[in-house]
DNA sequence: TAGTGGTCTAGACCACCAA
DNA sequence: TGGTGGTCTAGACCACTAG
């Protein structure tokens, strides 16, 4: 055969049509214009619905887009900036920025979380509801889970329930002097009752960020927040790497 | 009507689908083992072959599944904690830990970059590519960029190119005395050239972890890495998070 | 070459929101 | 109530891998 196969990899549709859709986001529309309806682009595109919802699905996925449903698709602003790491601030001291407590009570930690806090299986631990809120938005949802060890000033099993009995924990947290954290972040999807709280559908993406406080060497406490991944861009470090986002790995690079 | 229409939020088939699966994974599946191909399990779920593949994608973006075409669905290892922060580890210093050098070349960054860089936009600056391996798969691709006035022993526009070139690089940048990092971590999806590196298909989720390196309060250097967020586990802190995976978020707390 | 997952279509109906 | 995105179906064909 004379006919040399050039590399020619057909590039999918959605994937295609994602990168016009960008281009046209940059060039043609402003933070919280809405986007015609998805047939309607489907349509104007000349592929199916579900196609059109691929690259949808994609865009939203980086933060570029949002959609709602019985509302529409509107270009989503840059992804805010959150710190999670080193400043002091998920620590307990009133009113500490943008955390939101909820309330309180004792239950029996997941095993694996048991595990981390060396206590017990079975053993009940305090856990205090947290949400994140950041200009109006929700951005987090918290559990953290402070074994009565660490709080030894509180009643165990009969703390008081509600937003002040969870001040109440992060009070004496905070009494107990914490020297240290250690934190992880992987991808995961909003559970139905984390979905509520951040204001998404179930299984919306989300930055799992898992925080183990420590005092003298040991856990003092374990926190579990998971935070809005199409809307956040989580920052450690002291000076919080302000602005930018997507574009540092955009085209361009034009490698020599 | 006298039937009360009790809140009962019809589940979506695929949302229950995904959690029967789950469910199926934990108990009667090992790591590795090949699962029946989404015509047959379609089939034996009675839904739709597409319905099915949403289920398939929620685990596989949770880490629990990992599928290849032309070969099938297996169960995935748990997620690998690999260490971004603190410990001295991305910094230049022979032979450290699981980063392979892959070239250096120089390019006019990004405008972002750049401006984080500051530099003039437009001017070229070192480009040193790198992957990181653990435990003999890719899970990292990195773009480190390197102004030229931040390693000066080295001839700006002609640079040695290759992994030579890209030792030079790091090997000067570290005998600047790196004095401070600032990191942030947002969801992204990998482009082509990333996609191939990491052995994955072009639009995968990853976790772009964007660096800024300082040196006497000035930015020397910024690292654009992008890992792959269905095996990865980012962990910031000395200690490391040492295993914990989804089951921290399991169900069980059974709040009282 | 047979079997896998990946892409795509053209429909349908449903849940939600705003007017 | 009309319009939006979200779910679901039953097909088809393609790209890739392995034997």
């Amino acid at each position: 055969m004379g006919t040399t196969q050039l590399d020619t990899v057909p590039e999918p549709k959605y994937w295609h049509l994602k990168t016009v859709l960008a281009e046209a986001l940059d060039s043609e529309f402003a933070v919280g214009e809405i986007l015609p309806n998805e047939r309607e682009l489907a349509a104007r595109f000349g592929v199916a619905r579900a196609t059109l919802r691929q690259a949808l699905e994609q865009l939203e996925l980086e933060g570029r887009l949002q959609r709602r449903r019985g509302v529409g698709t509107t270009v989503a602003p840059p992804r805010v900036g959150v710190s999670v790491g080193s400043v002091q601030q998920g620590r307990p001291g009133a009113t500490d920025g943008d955390w939101e407590v909820a309330d309180s009570a004792p239950a029996v930690p997941p095993a694996a979380v048991a595990r981390l806090l060396g206590t017990e299986a079975g053993e009940p631990v305090h856990i205090v509801r947290r949400s994140r809120v950041t200009g109006g938005q929700p951005v987090a949802a918290e559990l953290l889970y402070v074994p009565p060890a660490s709080v030894p000033a509180l009643p165990a099993a009969d703390a008081p329930a509600g937003p002040p009995g969870a001040r109440a924990v992060l009070a004496e947290l905070g009494n107990l002097g914490l020297d240290g954290e250690d934190q992880a972040v992987e991808l995961g999807s909003a559970r139905a009752d984390e979905a509520k709280q951040l204001d998404r559908l179930p299984g919306a993406p989300v930055l799992v960020v898992t925080t183990r406080y420590f005092t003298r060497g040991r856990t003092a406490a374990v926190a579990v927040a998971t935070y809005r991944a199409d809307t956040c861009r989580l920052t450690f470090g002291d000076s919080g790497t302000v602005e930018l986002a997507h574009e540092t790995r955009d085209a361009g690079a034009s490698r020599v």
